[in-house]
DNA sequence: AGAACGGATCATGGTACGAT
DNA sequence: ATCGTACCATGATCCGTTCT
């Protein structure tokens, strides 16, 4: 609500370090971003413990993962090694992670506000959350595509471990970015989405329930609605054609979808 | 034979800004 | 005022291979 990073905490967190951690240049040479960059990660990360304030750690972690995601070709780190090839000529790809950080550090800055509220967040598995008191519940979980997988921590998994300096993370060495382990979730898999999504549902029939899918998913809109329907006496759904940009290739079939938004109350 | 895994992959169109 | 250029967001996929 009122902590921002000013002047004093960027300072300590670009402050050089004697004894610093050195796993991030040490695991990802060659893999992503320069030895610069890899040293420039280790050295804000043993800083963070220096703010005081965790709503400032969170900022910092926040500007610092969002500087990784945009030097990264595409955002995902499935590639690694030498990604001249997607170099388009962008800004983003020019800049040291530094220069990121400082940019992301004000950007960040400026969604901090104060509504009068006091808020949380929580990281955890959502059939281990308390549900009571929720007046409006907004359900965002992965697909599970027609055939194939949806992981996101193949995409994402440096940003994972960055959040966490990888503590209690395993690394899947045999990989070559380095991966750690998939977690797993039954909304990913055709055997067990239906049966969470009806125990997810079930949890959070006294709240309302907003569910964002896609017509790429499993289960389709009509199964969710009647699912969801078990629990709640209003069930209504908005839909919204989207464009995916990844694959803008001929073969791409799965680009033009539609978004759904299903409200249950 | 279908599911899951590991890794690699586009080009279109909008916007900002400087040049004319 | 208009045009041209550079930048950059998009990213719940695709494909080949291995596992069950």
């Amino acid at each position: 609500n009122k902590y921002r990073l000013d002047g004093p905490a960027v300072k300590k967190l670009l402050a050089p370090r004697n004894n610093g951690p050195h796993f991030i240049e040490k695991t990802f040479d060659g893999i992503f971003y320069t030895p610069d960059d890899l040293r420039f990660l280790d050295r804000v990360c043993g800083n963070l413990e220096t703010l005081e304030r965790p709503a400032q750690r969170a900022l910092a972690q926040a500007a610092l993962i969002r500087s990784c995601l945009k030097k990264q070709p595409r955002g995902v780190f499935t590639v690694s090694g030498d990604l001249s090839h997607y170099d388009d000529g962008r800004r983003d790809l020019r800049l040291t992670i530094e220069e990121h950080f400082i940019e992301q550090v004000e950007v960040f800055n400026c969604v901090v506000f104060d509504n009068g509220h006091r808020h949380t967040v929580k990281r955890a598995d959502v059939f281990s959350l308390k549900p009571n008191g929720v007046d409006l519940v907004y359900l965002d979980p992965p697909y599970v595509p027609r055939s194939d997988d949806n992981c996101y921590i193949k995409r994402y998994h440096f940003l994972e471990g960055l959040s966490c300096y990888w503590k209690g993370q395993r690394i899947m060495e045999e990989t070559r970015v380095k991966k750690i382990e998939k977690p797993y979730t039954p909304f990913s898999y055709r055997k067990s989405a239906i049966k969470a999504f009806d125990k997810l549902f079930q949890i959070y029939r006294e709240s309302i329930i907003v569910l964002s899918y896609s017509s790429n998913g499993f289960p389709d809109r009509e199964e969710l609605e009647s699912l969801l329907r078990r629990y709640k006496g209003s069930v209504t759904a908005f839909e919204k054609p989207h464009r995916y940009h990844f694959g803008t290739h001929g073969s791409v079939e799965r680009a033009e979808v539609s978004e759904y938004l299903i409200v249950g109350r």
